[in-house]
Parts: structure tokens; C-alpha cells; sequence
DNA sequence: AAACACTGTTTCATATATTGAAACAATTAA
DNA sequence: TTAATTGTTTCAATATATGAAACAGTGTTT
């Protein structure tokens, strides 16, 4: 039994995989891994020395990807690339749906901890889209719907994104907002909220007081993937009935562990 | 031996692939395959019946998927869908992350401007493979899908795509490829298809009348790179009852426009 | 011109992984 | 309860992947 086998057999042991997978297509997806904008060209006998395969079965591997245009071989080069097949089946994922089978269970986890609403935001042309929802399980239900976007400049959620942004679309989506006035505590004036907003992006989390909604209150963090992208927004969301200013520190950590483990499970994911 | 196995050893032969290949990873893109608009969620029985093979494989290759991110299993249903690693490998594919990412906000700005759907497509194994799509503002929505390849005789996108070939690959694209008739309008001969593509190449432009469906007319203008090497074309594509002939030429414009700026963005970048 | 260093590719005995019928487990419907 | 679904696991039979070595190119250096 040569070693690459045994760590293997290991490997599966040690993380609780007993189900017997396929050993090839395993080793086609690991394969593919390597193939990124760092380096998205290779050789047979660069790739095989990198992934310490031997180079016959590299050569293979990469022949059989080539035939089934999961990879391209460029004819002068003759190095390696991802393919239009890879572009075919990606553009088939219905990222919604994806993304939420993900992210839904970290969601529940964390609304558990805080028992309050959480929801799961991203940026959509200039508004918060949201994506998820658990209720709190303390039954003070919130009239946010899975689906429908809200303005970014009143909403916890809506201004971390907005504190994440590049300079450049920053000030294109200052630009675009008009800063209506909801409650008392709206923020109306766009060099306050731009100067909000680096705060924000300094100290990491977000919070809306009652300036979308009188009696409602949301602390809200970035979401990561595993290129450090910002790519979504977690909150918490409540009465201010409820809300104690001491514990804003223990909802920002359940929220950012929340992010973490998000960030672990969807790798380099971007909307 | 098994019947399957002499079938596709007899495949191999004919298909003139005298690599050995590895079937597991055939089998497993094979199977990818069976995960479309159409019918985007299977359950293992029902895709071992549909594709013929044995359910206890079956069961190990979607398990196998699903355990590398590649397909995810629905909690509820135990049905299988597209995951969240399809969706980041086919994002890292360089017609994605090179070409897509730079053209999308240009045809968004045409299909604003036409206010009709916009294509932008490439010629791949003589047939045009739709690489983007803008949908028309209006509504009424083409049954056009990206990542998916159409005959390149009967559209503007693919007729202006084979004007542009050099000389020899015209004479072999136009040998391989079978005029089936569509609508009354399609071009069946290949005696016309070859003058009609001499005039576009002059013209500087393609019109389709519903010579792929009826009811449909599309216009479409190549896009070229720095070296002016034709990569792609764009094309507006809307219901002929919306078609004035004497908006061609506004039509016509708008594209080049778009074009043009593409041109400007992507370098010399090449399929 | 010969030797060298670097590619990708093929061979073949052998070790390994995949296969499929059958049995099992777990739900749901009649 | 019976019947008809579903997903899952088992194990011997068998097809398949493996890797060292040889081969075949290409371009560079001696």
C-alpha cells in the first residue's frame, strides 16, 4: 500500500468520513483547486511536483479534464486552464439557494445564542437585499421579508456594507442615496454618514439606532469569504425595549463567530 | 467484462480517443450534466434510472460530489442541486474573471439604451456559445441561457461571428456545419449562406429575421481586442412586432458603441 | 555536433478502487 | 398491516488507476 494511500485512508478516518467516496474525482477536484488567479497555468510536471502526484497521473488526469473541456490546453503553451465547462456548470448554480443552504444553519446557531431576530444582507445596487432570516425565538416578530431590498444609509446591515465598499463605488452609492427621513434618528446629512461610516469600518460592526424603524435596534458585522472580501452582512435585530448598551460587546462576538464559520464553509463564494 | 464497459471502450475507439482516460471523472462530469435549468434537482433513484447506471454508484458519485462542495444535498427533500464550488471554480475561468467581469456593465448600458435583450457570444466549435445575457426591460424574456451553445448559421450573433473567420476556418465551419430549417427564413443553402456572410463582413453588421424562431429578430456587430482580432459579438435581440427597419441604423450604432468600449477595457485578450 | 535539460506521452505488471446484486433501514401511502 | 417508495451499506468479483521506466520530442549549452 504505497503512502499517498495510507495518509489517505487516514484522513478519512480522522474526519469522521466513513462513507466509501470516489478516490478520482476527489483527486480531480483537488486538482482543480490549484488552477487560481495566482496561478491559473500548468504544466504536467509542474502541477505533479506541486501536488507531489506522479507526473503519469497528473498527465491523465489533466488529458481527461482537457477531453471533457473542464480544462483548455493552450496549443503554443501547451499549459493547462479552466475551461468553458467550469463556466457552463457555474453559471447553472442557483447561488441563492446555494449560498442559503450554507449559511442558514450558522443563522439559526446564532439567533439562538443572541434570541433575537438575525438576518443575512448583501449589497444590491446600492440597497440591502436580504438574502435570510430566522425569527427570534422571543416572538416579536419584524416585517422584514426574505427577498425584498431596503434603503443601506438606515440600517445596520446597510451600513457596514456601505463601510466596506471601495472608495470609488462609496462615493458613486453616496451619490445615488437619498437620505429620507425616517425617524428622529435618521442620519440626513451625507457627511455625517460618510463620517459614520469610517467609523464603522474601524471598529468592525455597525448599529442602527431606531433610525429606520422607531423601537428597533440591529447590530450587524461583515461577513468575509476566504479571499477576505466582504461579501455580506450579519445582524442582529431588536425592540429597544430589550436593548441593553452592555451588551452590544457580546452580540458583536456571537456575530463575528457567526461570520467565521460562514466564511469557512463558502470559500471564495462572491456574489 | 460488462456490457457498459465494452460500449464505451467501443466509444473511445471510434470517437479516435486512444487515451486512457479516467472514467470515474467522465462519469462524474457526465452525470453534472443531468443538473440543468430544466431539471436542476435530482434524487438518487431517479438519476440512476435516468442515466442508465447502477443507484448504489449512483449514490457514491453524488455523495461524492456533495461531500466536495460540487452538489448539495436539500435537507428536506434529499434531492441534489449545483453547489456553491461550481459556482467558485467557474468564476475563476478566465473568460469569467478576464472578459465577462469587464463587458457585463457595458451590456447593460447598451440593453439600456435599446431597451431590448442583449447577447454577447463567442464561436466555439463552430457553433456560438453565449457567454452573457442582459434581459430586456420590457418583459418579454428569450429562452436564451448562458452557457449554452446554439447553431451559429441562424443567428446575427453567430452569422457575424463566421463573416469574421479567416478563409480556411470559414471553408471548414461551413463543411461541418448542417443548415436544418427553422422557420420559412432560415438560409438552407449554403451558396447563400456564404454570400450573406461576404455582405455582413462588408456591411459591418448581421441581422437575424426569424430565421430561428419566428417572431424573433436580432441585430448583431462583432467586438474586436487591441489587435483587432473579432472575439465576440454583441447583439440586441427583440420581437419582430417591436422591429422597425428604420431603427437598424441607431441599433447598429448603439452596438458598435458598446463594442468599442469593450474593446477599450479588454486589452488583448483573447478566448 | 554532441551532450544536456527540459518538456509531454506511453507502456505494462501490479496494487487498488469501483462495481452491482442483494440486504437493510427508514418513510410515506394504501 | 401491507405495500411501495426512498436512501444507504455490504462484499466478492472485476475493471481501473498507478508509477517507474522508457520514449519522443524541443530547445539550450557545451
Amino acid at each position: 500500500m504505497a503512502l499517498e494511500v495510507q495518509v489517505l485512508k487516514l484522513f478519512k478516518m480522522k474526519s469522521g468520513i466513513s462513507k466509501s467516496l470516489n478516490n478520482s474525482v476527489a483527486k480531480a477536484f483537488h486538482l482543480l483547486d490549484y488552477f487560481n488567479v495566482a496561478k491559473p497555468e500548468w504544466g504536467v510536471r509542474e502541477l505533479a511536483k506541486e501536488t507531489g502526484a506522479n507526473k503519469s497521473t497528473t498527465y491523465r488526469m489533466l488529458a481527461t479534464l482537457e477531453s471533457l473541456g473542464v480544462l483548455r490546453k493552450d496549443e503554443i503553451s501547451e499549459k493547462y486552464s479552466l475551461g468553458l465547462k467550469l463556466f457552463e456548470l457555474g453559471n447553472r448554480v442557483s447561488i441563492q439557494s446555494a449560498f442559503v443552504s450554507q449559511t442558514h444553519p450558522v443563522l439559526k446557531q446564532v439567533a439562538e445564542e443572541i434570541t433575537e431576530t438575525v438576518h443575512l444582507g448583501i449589497l444590491k445596487d446600492n440597497e440591502v437585499f436580504m438574502v435570510d432570516k430566522i425569527e427570534s425565538p422571543k416572538g416579536l416578530q419584524l416585517n422584514s421579508v426574505i427577498g425584498t431590498s431596503s434603503p443601506a444609509y438606515c440600517s445596520g446591515l446597510g451600513k457596514i456594507l456601505l463601510a466596506h465598499l471601495k472608495q470609488g463605488d462609496l462615493k458613486q452609492a453616496l451619490e445615488s442615496i437619498d437620505l429620507k427621513t425616517n425617524t428622529e434618528f435618521t442620519i440626513t446629512k451625507k457627511t455625517i454618514l460618510k463620517k459614520e461610516l469610517e467609523q464603522i469600518k474601524i471598529q468592525g460592526y455597525a448599529i442602527d439606532r431606531q433610525e429606520l424603524e422607531l423601537g428597533l435596534i440591529c447590530v450587524a458585522v461583515p461577513v468575509y469569504n476566504q479571499k477576505n472580501q466582504v461579501i455580506a452582512a450579519l445582524s442582529a435585530a431588536g425592540p429597544s425595549i430589550r436593548f441593553q448598551e452592555e451588551k452590544v460587546e457580546s452580540y458583536v462576538a456571537t456575530l463575528k463567530k457567526g461570520a467565521r464559520t460562514i466564511q469557512q464553509k463558502i470559500g471564495n463564494f462572491k456574489i
